[in-house]
DNA sequence: CGCATCACCGTAAACGTTTACAACGATAGG
DNA sequence: CCTATCGTTGTAAACGTTTACGGTGATGCG
């Protein structure tokens, strides 16, 4: 005798009376639900998650699909600042998040595949998101809510939000021109991510627009490790017209590229101008201070929890989510310099 | 006609024998088990979580406990080392990690009771233990398996693993000796984690077996930010007879610890000694290097997980794994130098 | 009084799986 | 031929919950 039952037994009422009381249905008088909930704080039952989620179809849990190692997303404790604020959303509807890690040598779309079979979430959370990632047409075809954090070119109307890493680029190009830099370089990791590719794109349209010259030679690539950045600065020294500045799209790459800088006694921001991505534990000791964007991770959190709970649980009442950027602030520090004339 | 229906329909065959093909179990005609895989793997096929969690008390998913926030064990990004090599290994089993994080606000004991009663974990793993953790009886009492990642001095016998800070208090303090300091201070985070106090324990035993002074002004407490390691470092160079080194028991404390040190003009290493705890991106660019301990957190995770399986899981067959304690190297830089005769 | 309405409650079906049990035909042994 | 055994399969109960449905007594109204 376990569950509901016990409860039920002990205040000589059937399962159905309680049920309804506990989940607060009309229907049943309201001296017995009180005695119902007394009854439930005191022994402590809580429904059971199993025989619920067989009933009901819905699992209260959300997955969320993260990669791993260096290449992931911003790297660093980026996911954690993340996650963080959106569990905190999430448990207060008593919604549970599960991680979904991918690691290197699993095919994320059979694994996105049996996890939804299993019917054991009630909405994803994609992250990661590649150039064109068969992730998404997945999760169209299961008619199971989802989202993304950062966008892909999968047509298709889904929801996502993002960094406005376009506008960082942007701006950060326009900004350095401004400072009299005309050879300006961009830095991405190797992959397929697609917040380098929108990041490098809208650095080479800024720089166009400015008849700035956007020659390879000015496209960095590496690994994204620091390893990878120390070799872009070495790489970029030994050019002869050396780009005066660069837009750095990796964490880790930006600290390597600061130690190849100065290991080859070439100064930050004197020498070259470097804009980095995120501000981050990793980069905070870095001298001078990198000039980096300055984003609410926070916020991004809890707007995307905000978010997915409402596509999965909402009620049609309330307007469904939209699709949107989070801006971020440009912070600049001795890390960017004018060209001296 | 959905499920395991759909797929015994498809073959003209029992759901019951479909289990059982599916399920390895005995008693099933060879050809008709692989005709049955052939059609699952076809359309797709895969055991709905709710129906099989509710028919065999079992979910498969093991619970992550964890604190959130800057004193979180470690800090930084500690907690995704570890967690990454865990969920590896139990990826392989097919099971899940359910993160189960603790904000301030919220009460750990009432949210895992809740979280036990509502059956959908099969294993519990606790971190951030404190010095005498409710949350240990609790689980005792519920007949969940569980271990902890850290000690605690709640009685009774659990599976726990933790790393060897003892030893490595111990290891430093006579390091330090060696180099001819007597005045060794040590710092701790306030709050009652069991790491922070195991630590200082082993340097108070160790100081009192070489004859050295334990004194309560070698004993520095505050809250476990870099601000907070600053503030350290100010009472510390205000004391007329400075400690000549210091142990830090926190990766933030100690990025501030040494940014204190500079900004009042003294010089880590040569006016003070200092010995962090783990090595971090948010302490691999201070200069000198810090002197630490080099944990292997992949052991220590792919460790836990092997347990927690094994105590969950485990046939009776194979031997009960063991609490223990994994060891650390301790790295010495700069930033711990000899006492000038 | 007869009937409809209402508030409340109990009953039982359903969710999708696993598994104990029964059933069946085939084979073997007496 | 009868029976026992074996290999294979079908049947149905069970897990714990939610909820549609029907039932019951009380109340209101004509």
């Amino acid at each position: 005798m376990t569950g509901i039952r016990a409860l039920a037994d002990r205040l000589n009422i059937s399962i159905g009376t309680v049920s309804r009381a506990l989940n607060d249905k009309p229907g049943v008088n309201p001296e017995t639900r009180a005695r119902v909930l007394k009854m439930a704080q005191e022994i402590g039952y809580v429904a059971n998650a199993a025989g619920r989620n067989l009933r009901k179809g819905r699992t209260n849990t959300i997955g969320l699909m993260i990669g791993t190692g260096p290449t992931a997303l911003g790297g660093d404790n980026f996911f954690m600042a993340v996650t963080d604020a959106m569990q905190r959303v999430l448990l207060e509807d008593g919604i549970d998040l599960v991680l979904l890690p991918v690691h290197r040598a699993m095919d994320p779309v059979a694994f996105l595949h049996r996890t939804l079979q299993r019917g054991s979430l009630d909405g994803v959370i994609l992250t990661a998101t590649q150039v064109d990632d068969p992730r998404i047409a997945l999760m169209a075809r299961s008619s199971l809510p989802f989202m993304t954090l950062g966008r892909s070119r999968t047509p298709g109307n889904y929801l996502w939000m993002d960094l406005d890493f376009e506008e960082g680029a942007r701006h950060s190009v326009m900004r350095l021109a401004e400072l009299g830099h005309r050879r300006i370089a961009v830095c991405v990791p190797t992959g397929d991510s697609n917040l380098a590719e929108l990041y490098r794109d809208s650095w080479r349209a800024t720089m166009g627009a400015l008849g700035l010259p956007v020659t390879d030679d000015l496209s960095f690539v590496d690994d994204g490790s620091e390893d990878g950045g120390a070799r872009v600065a070495a790489r970029l020294l030994a050019q002869e017209n050396r780009p005066t500045a660069i837009l750095m799209c990796s964490e880790p790459m930006t600290s390597g590229f600061y130690g190849g800088l100065l290991g080859a006694g070439a100064r930050p921001g004197a020498d070259v101008s470097v804009v980095g991505f995120r501000q981050s534990p990793l980069l905070r000791h870095l001298a001078p201070p990198i000039t980096c964007f300055d984003m609410c991770l926070k916020t991004l959190g809890q707007d995307m929890a905000s978010a997915i709970l409402a596509l999965t649980y909402g009620t049609g009442g309330q307007t469904p989510p939209r699709s949107g950027l989070v801006a971020m602030d440009y912070v600049e520090t001795p890390s960017v310099q004018a060209i001296k004339a």
